[in-house]
Formats: C-alpha cells, sequence, structure tokens
DNA sequence: CGTGTAAGGAATTCTGACACG
DNA sequence: CGTGTAAGGAATTCTGACACG
C-alpha cells in the first residue's frame, strides 16, 4: 500500500515513535509524505514500515545522512513494484 | 486492508461522498469506524470500497434499511476473510 | 545529531439542529 | 429518506525556536 493516506497521529500509533521523529525523519529525507491543502502530513502504509526501519537504523548506530543512500535505494525499488 | 486508519476528509477523497453522506451511513448502521480518543472516525479501505457500494445500491433505488442486511452479510463473510 | 517541549495559529472533525421534500 | 448547511466547540497538526549534549 502507497497511498499516502493517513495523518501523523496514526503513524506514531503504528509505529510506536513521536511526532518530533517522524517529522525529523522527513526532514532529513528519509520520508516523503503527502500534504493536504491545509498541510498536513499523509503517510502509506509502506512510509510506516519504512520509519521502523529507520528507527532501527538509527538505534544501530547509523546516521540519518547514512541512511539516505539505503533508504532511498529501498524506495527506487518501491516504485516500480 | 481492513486497519482503520483515515480520516473523514480522505474517505471523502476517496470516494467522492460528502461527509454529511459518510457520517449518515454510519448513522444507518451501514460502516463502522473506528474513533480516536477524541472522537475521530477512522475508516479503513474495506470501508472505502463499502460505502461506494451502498452510493451505488442508494442511487439504484434501495434504500439504508434495505442495503442492512446485503451489507452486513458482506460484512460477515469479509470477517474471515 | 536526534529528540523533548512550550507557544500560537490554522485546519480538521464533531455533534445537534433546522431545512426540504 | 437522504442530504445540505450554518454554529460552536474540541481535537489534530503545523511551524519555528530554545534546550541538551
Amino acid at each position: 500500500m502507497s497511498r499516502k493516506v493517513m495523518g501523523i497521529g496514526m503513524v506514531r500509533e503504528l509505529t510506536g515513535l513521536t511526532e518530533r521523529q517522524i517529522r525529523y525523519y522527513e526532514d532529513r529525507q528519509l520520508v516523503f509524505p503527502d500534504r493536504t491543502s491545509g498541510g498536513a502530513r499523509k503517510f502509506s502504509f509502506e512510509d510506516v514500515e519504512r520509519l521502523k526501519e529507520i528507527h532501527r537504523k538509527l538505534r544501530d548506530g547509523f546516521h540519518t545522512f547514512e541512511l539516505r543512500k539505503t533508504i532511498m535505494a529501498d524506495h527506487a525499488h518501491s516504485i516500480d513494484t
């Protein structure tokens, strides 16, 4: 499911992350939520999985700028899936 | 996808229905969204399909109380799917 | 660097009601 | 019956900033 339909609150519940963390990962260019006309972020189930993966990598000692390559590769792959 | 994750605004976009119609169908017991602690409705992709189906049936002349049986049957079926 | 938090504002959603037919 | 709308309120989300380390 790559359809971006859920708000940050639901993503928070699904990932266990804080809104701060989610927004920061977006700021670091690791996830790319859509936006409603009002500016609210909309995420997909894939984004949820990706966010969990990001957090795991960070826990393992990686830095956001290092994840960019790995994550982007995942992204490029998921595009033609 | 039976996970109830999206707000009524997204459902409005995905179904083309108005919030009024969506809330009314819930009032008529044709869809059963979850609620956030704050009271906001949360729908699943299945709910989106169901809502479209409901609207089609209404367009064809059925009434909400008649749909209840049909729809409920669909619901009972989707539970063990 | 990655995350917490208080601040003020804007967008989202909620309910109950009146309306029409 | 099914749907529109204006009304007031409550919950959600947003941004920019200060903080810590």
